[in-house]
DNA sequence: TCAAGGGTGACAACCGGTTGCCAAGGGTTG
DNA sequence: CAACCCTTGGCAACCGGTTGTCACCCTTGA
């Protein structure tokens, strides 16, 4: 039916099938000249191990999860190409799994594929810091753009690109501007108004916040009114999906964009370049992101789990300034003060 | 170390192991009072089959692979999408590879993966129609957007389509036009040409090929400027990707569109409503796409393999009429008359 | 009351590797 | 030449389920 086995392999070759099995897995524990002529009969064969009989022992599969938030997110795009390209390189096969925005269906889903992968990527969870310290201390686990103490993670370096961009608004003379925030159990969405908010303050620019928002084109809609409502002159979204809903909304309201208000996203997705404005953004070098996640899993599939150190990647953001970002003309529209 | 296993539950239930096993596979086979009791005990124990063990055996593994030409199309991503949901509502798990647009890269990474699905969903493949015949007989397959004889596919119905747009670029008034063609062994490419030229002949439109392209962007550039050299005044596309590299390098050069080219693409991705001008361009139901493809697949697994109708489902695509086609304006840009 | 038969459950072999432990063989040293 | 050590290979138990086969028990009908 399937291929050859180690049975036929170790008597094609005049040996014990432990003695196949260590040519495969443990090289040094076999002579040289045995272990050649193995591997030779065994390619021979055409010989592949069998990755579930070899799992069940060893307990290595092979195989690495990468959970996103949604699927349907472009952000997440790279990540998951870049994750994909790393994990082939070492030989390890990424399954993709999807949370669909809900932290139970996230967790429901780990559970699901847990006995089947040696360790988690864990893109934007939406979990209680409680759960994913937890699933942390019974497997492997790398945390992407999310931060829990104790947890490995890789985020992109944020707090210093909330503040370029707050200058950079600062700088093109708005006083006033309006973060849309992410779904409330996202980290980044707290993450990036706690910086934002610091940049504001030491800049002397009013912040306000509105929100929460799902981080899609739709949700636009109902973000740029609010925002218009706050009567500030800049807008920043929680991610270019969310501004480029904006953007289409302000369109339709003929607020003109950016002499009228100004609009910044976060992620610098594909379509960010391609929008009418083009649209300013924090970008990250995401399908890095995905690579360094993936070494640092795999570091710690060969590491000790004891004492393993719980080391915080945070590779730079960049500001990418395009055509959605703006001098304010005239009266911006200071239609009323309240807040989101 | 890991959870309780099937001896736990048999122990605790006060049955033997094959009982248990049996109580989760085939219910049948069990009086219903033990079915209940065991699977009681079992929830207790908080036990969750392993599923290697299960696959060592069974060879069944509950997880199927999309392999994608290439992950970094954002084409594929609806499709992913909708593979990824139909696939997790029959509690199967997706593992996602990339083919990198490399027939042997391709080849190496379904072996590479073989022992631990059950199956393959083949996406835009780019091997031979004889290995993917051969593969299609050892186990199950459904292609996308591919077919070949005796393998089940779901290919976006494009013949129809093609006629479509050929007829609106000449109802607009085209005489010429000249498509980008995609990657030598993309059979998209290939059918899509075919399609097109048919269309064109029938409806007094003089067609062009030029190519082969890279579905990229990037590519974009040199095909823009190979099909202006054709004189042509409308350009297909062979995807978005590619179109929008197009428009890119037509806005550089100072050509109109839709004034002086008309430009469409294939796909209707995400970004196609955002560049400007907007792009014409013949979508498809992908995520739809995504969904029957596992859906065959999945039933390929559970019907006998000897005969299984090797059925071609094509949904239909759709043409989306957006600002980048339009009518030629006096003079197109007939510079010279040379062919791609 | 007894035999036949269907429904249930248990036994045990097996899937294809991994790995702890032991033994044999060859080389080295005193 | 003997004692010893180290390298290398084999034996066999085990990982956690699945499944063919068989025995048993209870029901049913004669």
């Amino acid at each position: 039916m399937s291929g050859p086995t180690i049975y036929d392999v170790a008597r094609s070759a005049g040996v014990a099938t432990s003695t196949v099995s260590r040519a495969f897995t443990n090289p040094a524990r076999v002579g040289e000249a045995t272990r050649t002529r193995v591997l030779e009969v065994a390619r021979e064969l055409g010989y592949e191990p069998n990755p579930h009989a070899r799992a069940l022992t060893s307990n290595r599969t092979q195989t690495v999860a990468m959970v996103v938030s949604d699927i349907t997110n472009p952000h997440f795009f790279e990540l998951i190409r870049g994750a994909e390209m790393r994990a082939k390189a070492a030989e390890y096969t990424l399954v993709l799994v999807n949370a669909e925005e809900s932290p139970r269906i996230e967790q429901e889903q780990i559970r699901r594929v847990a006995r089947s992968v040696d360790g988690f990527l864990l893109a934007a969870s939406r979990q209680p810091d409680a759960d994913l310290a937890e699933l942390a201390a019974s497997r492997p686990v790398v945390l992407i753009n999310r931060q829990v103490r104790g947890v490995p993670s890789v985020v992109v370096e944020h707090s210093e690109g909330c503040r370029q961009m707050v200058a950079h608004l600062a700088s093109l003379g708005h006083t006033s501007l309006v973060y849309l925030a992410g779904p409330r159990n996202s980290w980044m969405a707290g993450s990036r108004w706690a910086a934002i908010r610091a940049a504001a303050t030491e800049l002397g620019v009013t912040a306000h916040r509105s929100g929460p928002y799902a981080p899609t084109v739709s949700s636009g809609g109902a973000a740029a009114d609010a925002a218009i409502g706050t009567g500030a002159s800049a807008i920043i979204a929680h991610n270019d999906l969310l501004a480029i809903g904006v953007l289409r909304r302000l369109a339709q309201r003929s607020v003109r964009v950016p002499d009228d208000v100004s609009v910044v996203g976060f992620d610098d997705i594909f379509a960010a370049d391609l929008c009418t404005p083009a649209l300013t953004t924090l970008g990250g070098p995401h399908e890095q992101v995905g690579r360094a996640a993936v070494e640092i899993l795999l570091d710690s599939l060969t590491t000790r789990q004891d004492r393993r150190p719980a080391l915080h990647v945070a590779p730079p953001s960049q500001l990418v300034i395009r055509d959605s970002t703006g001098t304010p003309l005239g009266a911006a529209p200071q239609r009323q003060g309240g807040a989101g």
